[in-house]
DNA sequence: TTTTGTGCAAAAGGTTTGCATACGA
DNA sequence: TCGTATGCAAACCTTTTGCACAAAA
């Protein structure tokens, strides 16, 4: 990466601090900063590892400061699988996920509307016998789609 | 509940033990009828309190234990929300979720298919700008949607 | 009688919290 | 300088594990 580009890099997310008006620290810089260079959803501990891989030593204690502040500011988004460890992704944009079912790699998908959930909301919530609610009963705010299958270095 | 439902109730909680081999005790029968009575997601606290309320006592270690074998043997779903408790489901049909982001219930929504995931795979794995894949790259084997907003009680 | 489930307690992750110190603005 | 982020350790919550005992088939 030259030097143009990892300058340039290094303006977007100095910008990105001051718009959301997060303090700046070294830790905090390389979190994000390391959440923008990998895509490959992070947790806590690799972005402890990471950190003092490089020169911003930062305890695990900070490292979940510091993502709960980057939530907090919409600038990181936050996401758990089954209970395990939770993962982390510079891409705040909205966006599915995929989950390799042999390796365990979370990748993003792009983003894709269900035309189920377009319908107008209707006013009753008829209820199947298996206990089921119709989907067009709901209020709905927001929804995500969570795709298993095999990634292409498993296949 | 008159004693017709309830025998017939116990009949068929005793044929999906006999159906997939696992071994019937006061604990599994109680925990699978307690998922069956109650669509609402129980986690392991809930199952835990409401055996020990009834007649079949059971450590919180057991009802673990109850509930890998009646996962594994196909006859409940566990759900894991936000990296939160575990919650568990009698209903194994395929079908989606939704969440109150007011006080956090889960309910099943019925099953819908998504267009976008229905399409034949292909060769390429095109990525876009921000790092997300398309989904047309992919083997599919499942997909799940978690829909969020307001339920009914909350409104 | 043999196999396997149960219960208790201890341990193992992952995450949160309290507090003294250090640092950014 | 003032406010707040950091780092450490302890606490907390959920889940797993080891082992002696009890119960199911």
């Amino acid at each position: 990466m030259g030097l143009i580009l990892e300058s340039s890099r290094n303006k977007s997310i100095e910008e990105a601090f001051r718009r959301t008006g997060v303090r700046i620290t070294p830790q905090r810089f390389s979190v994000l900063e390391h959440l923008m260079l990998h895509p490959d959803h992070a947790t806590v501990d690799d972005l402890a590892a990471a950190l003092n891989r490089r020169y911003a030593k930062a305890s695990r204690a900070t490292v979940y400061n510091t993502l709960h502040a980057l939530v907090e500011a919409g600038l990181v988004r936050e996401f758990t699988l089954d209970g395990k460890a939770a993962r982390y992704d510079a891409n705040v944009d909205p966006h599915h996920h995929f989950v390799c079912d042999v390796c365990g790699a979370v990748e993003d998908l792009e983003w894709f509307e269900i035309p189920a959930l377009q319908q107008q909301p209707g006013p009753k919530m008829p209820r199947t016998q298996k206990g089921e609610h119709s989907v067009k009963a709901y209020n709905i705010r927001s929804y995500e789609v969570i795709v298993r299958g095999v990634c292409r270095r498993c296949r």
